[in-house]
RNA sequence: CGCGGGAUGGAGCAGCCAGGUAGCUCGUCAGGCUCAUAACCUGAAGGCCGCAGGUUCAAAUCCUGCUCCCGCAACCA
């Protein structure tokens, strides 16, 4: 079983394209993880509660759920937009989540890791946590990215997180896997060390703030957002469910496989937090996740901020190019676990190059070539030369490469690898004319065989693509009158196309995407081409 | 001396950890091809690898110093 979940969106703002690029990410892991055989189970979700919702929510004159409900819609229908093929949604309003919560909160209590004590300090109402002396500067008092500061005597419960740090330090630093990218790892190993000593505030008094998941065993209290949001990786599992709650088997699921989260919410949230909450309820170390960070997205050199108002809206990048195209770029311009710098221009240099101009004609050109000259049958000829021979361990290099970098989260140089092997098909297709082995009848059986790799690797490459493109990949093998259902890229071998096979006539898959002033600048490329071809042909005779 | 990342042909990047003819994508130019989405293939031009020293037979790569750019408030993945 591969579970795999992203960070739940926080309700207080529409969707961007970094939230666009994480869940894209994971449903291309999990398509790909489908795709191999196995069993998946893919949860994403939003994070309804807490002060900012509460606040945005007056704001705009609505109640927080009626808020929450509100951007949770705008989430739904992108991911719905982009294809996310999600199988269980984490919305932390729900009651069966809420539920789990508190029956969490109750065992930690009876387990003796919950406390009560009153404590008397500052407080950040930006940040909603509590400041120790660490918080302040140079100067000693709290800088401005707290905020307003106030100084609050109050009684809160606390999570004896100080006493899961011991523990915390040896697994990280004993199971390398638990954090993706290597790098991140470390940045979590500094940031155990600089917290250790301090318990975690779990909750905050109801009059200060109200929309959240009540303690169950003091109701003046709601429970601190990052406590709510990060046990729905499993609530949502099934962990505590009662029996037709309409969730899955929590044994069957966990540990998660895959938690993938921003670079942001690694450290404190789910390095330590997340990570010590388990332990404490009793989960061993064979029963921990393993995290994912990505990167963020910068945008033209410059980090993406509403005050700089270069927030890119991928419903706009949807309507401009197609969510495929987004799709295809966020996960090939994309190094798994850097940040990325995002240009529309490069994204549309990307889609017109890789899928238009290679993989998109390579189908093309192969098909039509295939109706054209033998009627659309395929026919399987005896005899072999060179430049087929290589091309075949071409296309199996290619698939054990492509399995190999998406198993390790790296999508981009999966891609590069499918690429690359488009690139020799075309040469391969220079190489061999088969425009001129069509004139000759007794090269029949060589046209034959060039047509049937070209198809082979056109419907292999198609069906890798699936994980990706899962529509343009559809209509590729489509074209290609294919069904390749129940078939995994393990047990994939040369031959998906049989002897007398027929194929369609083909229509382009990714038609390429012009601006009238690139029309123009193609246009008058042409006419030059032409011309000379012309004075050629003049001088000739 | 706050921390970190970066500076490689016109653009964007890889190479640096484990020194040894500087590689990729795009763009430009030339040629080829005509099956194809004015697509494809081949080739070329274009870099003293930020600057200055040092180590070495040999440095983009190791060491030292310097310059410049970007994060490290908030909104925010």
């Amino acid at each position: 079983m591969f579970y795999i979940t992203t960070a739940i969106d926080y309700t207080n703002g529409a969707p961007h394209i970094g939230h666009a690029y994480e869940k894209v990410l994971a449903d291309v892991l999990s398509r790909w993880h489908r795709m191999c055989g196995e069993e998946v189970f893919f949860l994403t979700g939003v994070d309804q509660h807490g002060q900012k919702v509460q606040q945005k929510a007056e704001a705009a004159g609505m109640q927080p759920q009626e808020y929450a409900d509100m951007v949770t819609q705008k989430f739904i229908a992108l991911w719905e937009r982009l294809g996310i093929q999600y199988d269980g949604w984490a919305a932390t309003t729900d009651a069966r989540h809420k539920a789990c919560v508190q029956a969490i909160l109750s065992d930690l209590k009876e387990k003796g890791c919950l406390y009560k004590k009153g404590y008397k300090g500052f407080y950040s109402i930006r940040q909603e946590q509590f400041l120790t002396d660490k918080e302040r500067n140079e100067e000693g008092v709290f800088g401005p990215e707290w905020g307003e500061v106030v100084e609050l005597e109050e009684e809160n419960w606390y999570f004896n997180l100080s006493q899961q740090v011991e523990w915390l330090k040896n697994y990280v630093t004993n199971h390398p896997s638990v954090v993706t990218p290597e790098f991140r790892r470390q940045d979590l190993l500094n940031a155990i060390e600089r917290s250790a000593g301090v318990d975690l505030c779990i909750s905050r008094p109801k009059d200060r703030l109200s929309w959240g998941i009540p303690l169950p065993f003091d109701p003046d209290f709601v429970t601190y957002v990052w406590f709510d949001a990060l046990v729905n990786y499993i609530s949502f599992a099934g962990y505590k469910a009662e029996e037709g709650a309409g969730l899955p088997d929590f044994n069957k699921l966990w540990p998660a496989a895959c938690e993938v989260i921003g670079k942001d919410i690694l450290v404190p949230a789910h390095g330590i937090y997340w990570l010590c909450m388990l332990h404490a309820m009793g989960f061993s170390d064979e029963q921990m996740p393993e995290l994912l960070v990505h990167g963020w997205l910068n945008i033209k050199g410059e980090k993406m901020s509403k005050s700089l108002g270069n927030i890119v809206d991928p419903n706009d990048l949807c309507d401009a190019f197609g969510p495929e195209a987004v799709r295809y770029y966020l996960v090939r311009d994309t190094k798994t676990g850097y940040d990325s710098d995002f240009d529309p221009e490069r994204m549309k240099m990307i889609y017109n190059t890789e899928l238009a101009n290679d993989i998109g004609n390579l189908c093309n050109r192969s098909l039509n070539m295939c109706v054209r000259y033998c009627g659309g049958t395929v026919t399987l000829t005896e005899g072999d030369d060179e430049l087929s021979a290589s091309l075949r361990e071409s296309m199996s290099n290619t698939v054990s490469r492509f399995a190999e970098c998406m198993n390790a989260y790296n999508t981009s140089d999966a891609l590069a690898a499918l690429n690359a092997h488009v690139g020799l098909c075309n040469s391969y297709i220079e190489q061999k004319q088969p425009w001129t082995l069509a004139k000759d009848e007794e090269k029949l059986p060589e046209l034959q065989r060039v047509l049937a790799h070209l198809l082979e690797c056109c419907a292999q490459v198609g069906f890798l693509l699936g994980c990706v493109l899962p529509e343009a990949s559809a209509r590729i093998l489509s074209q290609l009158q294919l069904d390749v259902a129940g078939l995994t890229p393990q047990a994939m071998t040369w031959g998906l196309v049989k002897n007398g096979h027929s194929v369609q006539a083909p229509s382009p898959v990714f038609p390429r995407i012009l601006s009238e002033e690139e029309k123009e600048k193609m246009a008058a490329k042409a006419a030059k081409a032409a011309e000379k071809a012309a004075r050629k042909a003049a001088q000739q005779g």
